[in-house]
RNA sequence: GGACAGGUGGCGGAGUGGUCGAUCGCGUCGGUCUCGAAAACCGAAGUAGGUGCAAGCCUACCGUGGGUUCGAAUCCCACCCUGUCCGCCA
């Protein structure tokens, strides 16, 4: 959600901002509302001081027994107008306010789409294995990945796993929770799964893109653990955070992928439903910046040890997603698919959802919006995939990254 | 799902139609005292919007939304949430 006040008072800057989104001026018609509304709001406020000192007269008057002059006022107050229109200025202001996404950092770099962002940093070389196996054609060798069964019972984009492949995954998102929790401090929650409309409008699927969300009843499903550890804050005034406030959550996810049909059809890659461990940083505004990399460090740490090549990309204006001011995403190679696949986003999203949920902290006779950030640490349907591609063996097993044998009981995944 | 009881400022808790944004306690902040701290004492402090160079002034907010009234934290209606008991149930 946007600053009227800074709109009102940078308006050619806020235009500017949008057209790095490649999105037109709206400030002229954002303060035309502006104005409507303040005006709407004077003419109202004025009538209604001018009732109250009426009300206040009555009560006077009519403890003192001046029934007569009680009556007069009366008279008085009921000629007075009282419409107030304010309310619908401010919802036609609010529509328009929270359907625009967040202005970018300066540090982000132009571009239309994918093919402008930047790499910034990469760990490992592409492997090239000989006659590498994308994932589905080992899990379904293996007889331990089955999209057929999944198709008869929920539909589309979704997959049983079975035995040491389901065991995998629930290796990975226990380990990956541990490090996050053990090594990084991040304190563990277990989140509600569905959530509120105004909680989903905290952290900006709602209005704008309702579609993507699964909804139950007035609830909806989450489509990231993002959704219910940023609200934890919302609505409310904490004591300023010196050190950031770190939350994590492995949860199950679901994304309706309404607009990606026929995109990664083939495989687990892109699926209704599926794993991942957020991590959530609450921060001053001016630590938001150090915790970001902090955070996206947390990340690839995750990647490193399980023995995979990844690369940090600096996403450009136009990939940039709506909450977000700027945003890391990390893409692992996929060597049986021949190509880097995004496993963690990580965004530092300023104050703009937390203008959305009213989130702030009390600093001296200030009240301070806070700075919110996301990623993920991992996805980890993406890091079973990437697990799988990356340690196959040329008989179609797979070797278990050191760190997963204690949670798996074995080394290796065979037939 | 049914029956009761509740939802008030960071927390607890008064307030049942007329200067109530709201008594009080705890906590917080500033000060006095002290070498320093504690205790004690004194004082300050809600949120948002509008307006003004500013001091300030105005408006709204007592779960949410309506209604009654000149006037609502207080009365009425609906809804949401919490607690307790009952029913059902993992």
């Amino acid at each position: 959600m946007h600053d009227i006040r800074f709109i009102r008072a940078n308006p050619e800057a806020f235009d500017q901002g949008l057209a790095r989104r490649s999105m037109s001026a709206q400030s002229g018609a954002i303060l035309t509302i502006d104005a409507a509304r303040r005006d709407a709001i004077q003419r109202a406020e004025a009538a209604q001081s001018r009732r109250n000192e009426l009300s206040r007269a009555i009560g006077m008057a009519m403890k003192q027994g001046q029934a007569d002059e009680a009556a007069r006022l009366k008279a008085e107050v009921a000629g007075l107008s009282t419409v107030d229109d304010s309310a619908q200025h401010q919802a036609a202001l609010d529509a328009v306010l929270s359907a625009l996404p967040n202005l970018l950092d300066p540090s982000v770099p132009d571009g239309a789409d994918e093919t402008a962002n930047v790499v910034q940093h990469q760990h490992g070389t592409p492997a090239t294995i000989p006659d590498a196996r994308q994932h589905f054609e080992l899990g379904e060798a293996l007889g331990l990945m089955d999209f057929e069964a999944a198709a008869r019972l929920a539909g589309s984009r979704f997959v049983v796993l079975k035995g040491a492949l389901a065991r995998l995954e629930r290796a990975l998102g226990q380990w990956m929770l541990n490090t996050q929790t053990i090594q990084n401090g991040y304190t563990e929650v277990a989140p509600p799964y569905l959530v509120n409309a105004t909680t989903a409008f905290g952290t900006g699927q709602l209005p704008k893109f309702e579609e993507d969300l699964f909804k139950a009843g007035d609830k909806y499903l989450i489509p990231t653990a993002e959704v219910p550890l940023t609200n934890l804050v919302a609505d409310h005034i904490i004591p300023e955070p010196s050190e950031p406030l770190r939350f994590t959550a492995l949860t199950p996810c679901f994304r309706s992928e309404a607009g990606s049909a026929g995109r990664d059809t083939r495989g687990m890659l892109r699926q209704h439903q599926f794993q991942k461990v957020e991590l959530v940083s609450i921060t001053r505004p001016e630590d938001s910046a150090a915790e970001h990399e902090r955070m996206t460090r947390c990340a690839e740490a995750i990647l490193t040890e399980l023995g995979l090549t990844w690369r940090r990309m600096l996403l450009c204006a136009g990939d940039t997603g709506f909450a977000s001011a700027k945003t890391y995403d990390l893409e692992v190679w996929l060597p049986g698919q021949q190509a880097w696949r995004e496993i963690s986003s990580c965004s530092n999203c300023h104050d703009f959802q937390a203008r959305r949920m009213n989130a702030r902290f009390k600093r001296n006779k200030d009240t301070v919006f806070v700075h919110t950030l996301n990623g993920s640490g991992v996805a980890v349907g993406r890091a079973l995939i990437a697990v799988m591609e990356t340690h196959q063996q040329s008989d179609g097993s797979i070797a278990i990254p050191a760190v997963l044998q204690p949670f798996m009981g074995t080394d290796r995944i065979t037939r």
